[in-house]
DNA sequence: GTGATAGATGCAAATGCTTTGCATTTGCAT
DNA sequence: ATGCAAATGCAAAGCATTTGCATCTATCAC
């Protein structure tokens, strides 16, 4: 299986951030590509096993949070899962909504925070960075099933 | 020292829910009350100590996680810090901005996810319940720091 | 007030995600 | 081909949070 364009864009980004291009770090960057909601750090490690990478996980950690660091990846974290979640720092920045009840993610591309991070910055003096947003709600189908169980 | 009022109205909003008013719990709300920006079970912990009063952190995290399944708190994880953290859930609706290098928090009053979440649960059909904002920046003291540096 | 009891607390041990130390391996520049 | 700094694997440690259980206590019926 050959690399797609993107993974080789990525690792060319690492190495010109004086990183090493390694099997491993390939088949993470591969997953994280391959996906468009935030996973664990074990949930990687999943995927690149089910990729026959056989990766620690460790190593996942490791790599993840140097592409933190290095602003190519946002850690967030999951309350309702329990762990960090990581993905991508998307060239679209995006944000998701989540259903309580299966846990079922809806992408949001529109970012309504722009705007109030100028204003903030304007009003309070600091240099605005950064946001997360996370978005709860029920999915339709989960509402069909919660009405039915009030019956 | 009497309680404040709202930590009465507090803790008979509790024995609505059907839960016993004790020490610990309102010494816990006192704290959280008087804390406009939300806390660690452990910030909490020693806030109360330095109250006298002499609680169990396990108690701290029962009490703080009961608050949030009845929706009398709202829970957050703090990235940086790497703690959850907790807050009353406020009548006023509020966010902060967190200054990265020394921790200072500023509140913010104006929500700018109300209009975006009616319109997403006309898109998506999700039932749209609440959402979470973290916004990350550089305070003017910082600012002038870390250029000074750079020098 | 008294007693009964479901619920709350304290304590210590367990849990589970994440980090770390260290020996071994490996990318990559020369 | 070689050397070495960086990366990996493994196991152990860290640390916030949870849990089991014995003890205590707020609350309610009397």
């Amino acid at each position: 299986m050959s690399k797609p364009v993107e993974i080789i864009d990525e690792l060319n980004l690492l190495s010109e951030h004086g990183v090493r291009n390694t099997r491993q770090r390939s088949a993470i960057l591969q997953v994280l590509l391959a996906s468009d909601i935030p996973l664990s750090a074990e949930r990687i490690h999943e995927k690149t096993k089910e990729a026959d990478a056989d990766i620690n996980l460790s190593t996942v950690y490791r790599f993840v949070e140097m592409l933190v660091e290095k602003n190519l990846a946002t850690k967030s974290f999951n309350l309702e899962y329990g762990r960090a979640t990581f993905e991508l720092s998307n060239p679209h920045h995006r944000h998701h909504l989540t259903c309580t009840h299966c846990g079922e993610i809806v992408v949001i591309r529109e970012c309504p925070l722009d705007k109030l991070c100028r204003a903030l910055e304007e009003d309070t003096g600091f240099a605005v960075i950064g946001h997360r947003i996370e978005l709860f709600g029920v999915c339709p189908k989960c509402q069909r099933e919660l009405s039915t169980e009030e019956l």
